[in-house]
RNA sequence: GCGCCUCUAGCUCAACGGCAGAGCAACGGACUCUUAAUCCGCAGGUUCUGGGUUCGAAUCCCAGGGGGCGCACCA
């Protein structure tokens, strides 16, 4: 039998190069030139011109791609190999070489064929534009779609540094459980699952953030875990059911400590993966670097509306501001949620930020604690990046009375409120054996991502975002 | 869940009430320095699905399906 060793005779192989490995190493090499650098690599055959008793391709592996030069008196199987089909991966042993006009390439002595591709390949120069086509074969669109295994390849990147970072101040990664009793938190619909051993309806979690903090009363100080959430709401460009999620706690720390912690993270984060703290989003400039912009929820309301509000107003006025302004006002809002409610409607979506929004409510705050000088408001922040939340912090509570009677006023509101915090009796338990002043954070990982990408959907950075399956695949 | 937009060859797109087409890919051929190679030839279709209007529908209308964006919910 004659021919390139094919696929069913194959089960490993050994490339002793990469593509962009090459092109560093040889980035001085002059037009015209052969060396005697024997190198193995593989990948996948993205292009081949035929020129008759020669021919060229481009393969591409994990690093890149670099050409092929196949000339038919030194390649053997030279009449198979301009019938490879473009998509099929190729192994090539050869010499490092420069062609006449001074693109590297490898002259191919032997070659085999590591994988046909069945299906054909999209077109070579646009790629897939059908977004559903992209989301749904991921697989095809990181093939052809540059950009795209580039922000996948960030996101490994981005969260391995994040790791580090953490690691380097003594936060210490742990893993709580994603299937929990009482899905605790966040303020959100959770999804319902049973186990058929314990009879029991268990959720997937909304937040670790209970869990985590157990964990501090047990002494271990800096905690953080980065993980997937889920909660069942609707999808959006900027929501995916399942998402992921880093929250950190620390001892002894205040919520300013934790904003101290956001901006040098972000920066850190954003110098490594993208040399500058200083980037663009939407083709608008936006400036990372530290220290980020403070400023209360009330002040900037205030402003966004041109007329001062606050928390103690008469609640006859603030429900009034909110029906001007198209909030919709439920009868049983406190001032703190119609406070919240008309800084969401009017104000969230103009900051471009990054600016820490600080002190929230505590009737929308169950988790944070009481302020240290403003009655009724808690030592809470938003980082707003881009008109939109990008994390979430505060100085915890630590009072086991006063969370039971939070829990409790949330378990209140269940009949009418379908997101209120359930009562998680051993949370508060696990509070009344001590917990030292504490302050938490969690930062949406995919958001993150999203800016320091430049792309626009989170779908773009969950390699398999959910969709509606395919009617008939 | 509601509103607007969208769906044509493997891929990217034309045709917009009058014979469903091109480029790339695939297939056959020419070519020893190409760069999205070029050239010649050939093949490729349930125009998302189902109804309707019309002499005639990819095109107009209705219903359904997939997707995008916006609103709502939320991070």
């Amino acid at each position: 039998m004659s021919g390139p060793a094919q696929p069913a005779d194959i089960y490993r192989f050994e490339p002793t190069a990469t593509a962009a490995g090459l092109a560093t190493k040889h980035a001085e090499l002059e037009p015209g030139r052969e060396t005697d650098e024997s190198v193995t690599i593989a990948g996948r055959l993205m292009l081949r011109r035929g020129q008759g008793k020669l021919a060229f391709g481009q393969l591409q592996d994990a690093t890149g791609r670099i050409q092929l030069f196949v000339p038919s008196d030194v390649t053997p199987y030279f009449e198979e190999f301009t019938a490879l089909n473009l998509g099929d991966w190729i192994g090539v042993t050869g010499d490092v070489m420069t062609t006449r006009k001074g693109e590297l390439s490898v002259k191919v002595r032997d070659w085999c064929v590591l994988a046909k591709t069945q299906r054909q390949f999209p077109e070579k120069w646009h790629g897939i534009a059908d977004v559903d086509t992209r989301y749904r074969q991921r697989y095809l669109d990181l093939v052809v779609t540059p950009e795209s295994a580039r922000t996948f390849r960030m996101r490994s990147a981005m969260i391995s540094l994040m790791r580090r970072w953490l690691e380097d101040r003594d936060f210490m990664e742990v893993e709580t459980p994603l299937l929990q009793p009482i899905p605790g938190g966040a303020l959100a619909k959770p999804f319902v699952t049973h186990h058929n051993a314990l009879d029991l309806e268990l959720y997937l979690r909304i937040a670790p953030e209970l869990y985590l903090k157990r964990l501090v009363v047990g002494g271990f100080e800096r905690v953080f875990e980065i993980g997937r959430v889920f909660r069942n709401e609707g999808l959006s460009p900027r929501h995916n059911p399942e998402f992921t999620m880093l929250e950190t706690y620390a001892a002894y720390w205040d919520y300013s400590d934790q904003m101290r912690l956001t901006e040098d993270l972000t920066a850190h984060l954003a110098t490594e993966l993208l040399g500058t703290t200083k980037l663009a989003y939407n083709d608008r400039e936006l400036d990372l670097t530290p220290p980020w912009r403070r400023a209360t929820l009330t002040e900037l309301t205030s402003t966004a509306i041109g007329q001062p509000v606050s928390i103690d107003m008469a609640i006859d006025d603030l429900r009034a501001l909110c029906v001007t302004h198209g909030v919709d006002v439920h009868p049983h809002y406190g001032p703190g949620k119609l406070l919240l409610e008309l800084y969401e409607k009017t104000t969230e979506h103009t900051l471009w930020g990054p600016v820490f929004v600080c002190d929230y409510p505590k009737e929308v705050s169950p988790l944070a604690r009481d302020h240290r000088s403003q009655p009724e408001m808690t030592e809470r922040f938003e980082c707003i990046v881009a008109g939109r939340e990008l994390c979430n912090g505060y100085s915890e509570l630590v009072d086991a009375t006063e969370q039971l009677a939070r829990f409790r006023d949330q378990a209140a509101k269940s009949d009418y409120d379908d997101e209120a915090m359930a009562v998680d009796a051993d949370y508060v338990r696990a509070l009344e054996y001590g917990l030292a002043p504490t302050a938490g954070l969690g930062i949406g990982i995919d958001r993150l991502l999203m800016l320091l990408a430049d792309v626009s959907s989170i779908r773009d950075v969950i390699l398999f975002p959910t969709l509606r399956p395919e009617q008939n695949a």
